[in-house]
DNA sequence: CGACAAATTGAGTGTTTTCAACGATCGTGG
DNA sequence: CCACGATCGTTGAAAACACTCAATTTGTCG
């Protein structure tokens, strides 16, 4: 139990402020010390998402979402403030609510975004494109034939890859019969292929570690 | 001049919303079709930062910032309605205004960590360094010495890079005279060194072109 | 002091990038 | 309507880079 006045919570390192999943309803200034948030991924790897520091500002899932989405710790002896966040309720239906929300989720999409730039070209490739697919499927057109908007060039810009990479990694989605490509126009044929490929992917031991 | 209905406006391929530093107001909703948002780096290089697609939100800037920090343009004929933002003077000093303006922070922080994404091992680090820096200096402590509350294995995470690569980029620097390395107390020996480590870096043609 | 964890360094491997070339596609103007 | 030029997409080969594995050193904590 942390010692605490009013809001204020002192915290040791190695403690932890809350833990992903845990209900919420509140953000947290920190006052001294550092904090770093992260979250743990299926494999177990743990992905650091940002160190905080006096001034800044913690946890924003207490605002729209109702649980929290990542964990985080004290590095050093800390001083958090609690702030209850009443933003939500008050502002629902109204344009500000639309706009939180879409800065939440711009944020969320941003995340997902920094634990994609960790993997490989084709698992980046594969979750693109089944991502895509998903959200294709949401606005009532079909969830495996694909219309790509952009250029080869700027999916590889958006990705984080040189374009020759991004085409060797279509080839090869294509060749392992996962997906098939006509210009902009993709189709997915195996969708478990690609979600593999998107999973894990890694050709070195992975397949042994699922098997083990 | 695009065709126009009340706040509805009508796009077409390679037309631009909004450039990167204009003044804005205003939030845009898709209503149809798909586009891009980018910014052009120091080095001309184009990073695309997101695809907006039907129901997607665009242009946060309008909320907090006075002008955009990014540009978005048409990758098809598309359909964008505008919406007004009035949140920032209404809610200014309370709460919500702090929060909010704590995501636009967060959000500004994901892009730029994105760019680093796109950069070499030294280049993330050097980047990471003179933040840290110019942050610690803000709060009144020294500019050049440096103390890391992380340890090397979650800064690497942070990074994007295994903590023997992330070793040996504070190796690096080291020999190179940026920096001076005890444990995790960092002094930056010479700024420039850094800076240029930080910035093109290149060592192929990047100063050719300069010189050019 | 001794065990454990973190940090550092070396060697080898794998992936991605870069450079270069070619075919296909698109938009444009003759 | 077709030819032209430019861009885009694709593939190959070599080089650069970061990663993994392994060993050593250093630091920390009991």
């Amino acid at each position: 139990m942390p010692a605490s006045v009013g809001h204020q919570r002192i915290m040791h390192r190695g403690e932890h402020l809350f833990h992903a999943g845990e209900p919420t309803d509140s953000v947290y200034v920190v006052r001294s010390g550092a904090l770093k948030s992260y979250t743990i991924h299926e494999d177990g790897e743990e992905q650091v998402l940002g160190f905080h520091m006096t001034g800044d500002i913690v946890g924003f899932d207490g605002i729209l979402a109702s649980t929290t989405t990542c964990t985080v710790v004290a590095l050093d002896t800390s001083c958090v403030y609690r702030l209850p966040t009443r933003l939500p309720r008050a502002d629902a239906d109204t344009a500000t609510h639309t706009v939180v929300s879409a800065m939440y989720g711009e944020i969320r999409r941003l995340y997902h975004l920094l634990h994609l730039e960790r993997a490989s070209t084709r698992e980046r490739l594969a979750s693109f494109l089944l991502e895509h697919a998903s959200k294709q499927a949401q606005r009532g057109y079909s969830e495996r034939e694909l219309v790509l908007p952009m250029s080869r060039r700027d999916l590889a810009s958006y990705l984080g890859l040189a374009t020759e990479t991004l085409c060797r990694a279509f080839t090869h989605l294509r060749r392992q019969g996962a997906i098939e490509v006509d210009r902009n126009r993709i189709r997915i044929v195996d969708r478990e292929t690609l979600a593999t490929a998107a999973g894990v992917d890694a050709p070195p031991d992975a397949r042994e570690r699922a098997t083990a």
